[in-house]
DNA sequence: ACTACAACTTGGGCGC
DNA sequence: TGCGCCCAAGTTGTAG
């Protein structure tokens, strides 16, 4: 589920919650969520290390230890982080549990598995692929109109360009189908066939819907929730996602549902073009 | 180098 | 109630 705005939001408040405390036990319930080093090393290499900055990439939370190296955690389509206290019990699909020295704990929890962690040894960063291959991020400052346009280069969907983490970071399925929509551009039109006005609009709906989104705690279809349990409010404004058959908030006629490689895909068809 | 699709996995919702 | 089918916020690997 999570794109950039849920793990925003995660990041926001790992970071006012966790930097400075110990890890004191880390437990590895299922091995095969964790892609680095193996899990015994995992484990035996993360304890003792203090949390430091806690900073996002793309989908990728990554947490920096102060004795070096970082923890990440990809959440794939279900999973969550939550804090526990230290009587409370772990939630079903716990698959890694870290203990702080406060007694509290942070809990990796994924139904469906397709979530990450591993932990990159210092100066390693590079040698974890899926990293080294993220695209710009929309909400740098540095991203404008001319690195969106060069993410568009080739024929294919200007949908399934978006999704491309290698291209652009953090959009996922629903942002990408809002902010289309938001452009007034049809998510099956080739990407190099965009106008460099309609460039500039695409680009400004990107960081003005992954904003607004970030300030109304992310999308919550089913299983997202923040670090407190929370449930996000965007989901409420969405105009396409999930609106089939229900009026565009622009033009009122009904918005479609279609597939665009494997993916559901919301568009009007009146006002995206 | 493209695109399309299956695979990974669990669970919820729907029709019958 | 239950079974079977379809669907789901993501990524990766393979086939064409």
């Amino acid at each position: 589920m999570p794109e950039l705005p849920e793990v925003e939001r995660i990041r926001r408040q790992l970071q006012q919650s966790l930097p400075g405390l110990r890890i004191r036990e880390v437990e590895v319930l299922l091995a095969r969520v964790v892609d680095f080093p193996n899990p015994e090393e995992y484990e035996r290499v993360l304890v003792g290390k203090t949390v430091g900055e806690v900073k996002r990439r793309g989908k990728y939370l990554l947490l920096r230890m102060q004795e070096g190296g970082v923890l990440l955690f990809h959440l794939g389509m279900t999973g969550r982080l939550v804090v526990v206290s230290e009587r409370e019990g772990a939630p079903l699909h716990t698959r890694v549990a870290l203990r702080l020295e406060d007694g509290r704990r942070l809990l990796f929890v994924d139904s469906r598995t397709f979530g990450k962690t591993a932990f990159l040894p210092p100066g390693r960063k590079d040698l974890y692929l899926p990293i080294k291959r993220l695209g710009p991020e929309p909400l740098d400052p540095a991203f404008g109109p001319r690195e969106l346009a060069k993410a568009l280069r080739g024929r294919g969907p200007v949908k399934s360009q978006l999704m491309d983490q290698s291209r652009l970071a953090g959009l996922g399925n629903i942002y990408a189908d809002e902010v289309l929509h938001r452009a007034g551009i049809h998510p099956c039109r080739p990407g190099n066939s965009l106008s460099f006005p309609e460039i500039r609009r695409l680009h400004r709906a990107i960081r003005e819907v992954l904003t607004d989104a970030v300030n109304k705690g992310g999308s919550t279809i089913r299983d997202y929730v923040d670090l407190r349990g929370e449930a996000g409010s965007f989901q409420e404004h969405h105009a396409v996602y999930g609106r089939a058959g229900k009026p565009c908030p622009r033009c009122g006629k009904p918005v479609e549902r279609t597939k665009l490689s494997g993916r559901s895909t919301h568009f009007c068809p009146a006002c995206q073009r």
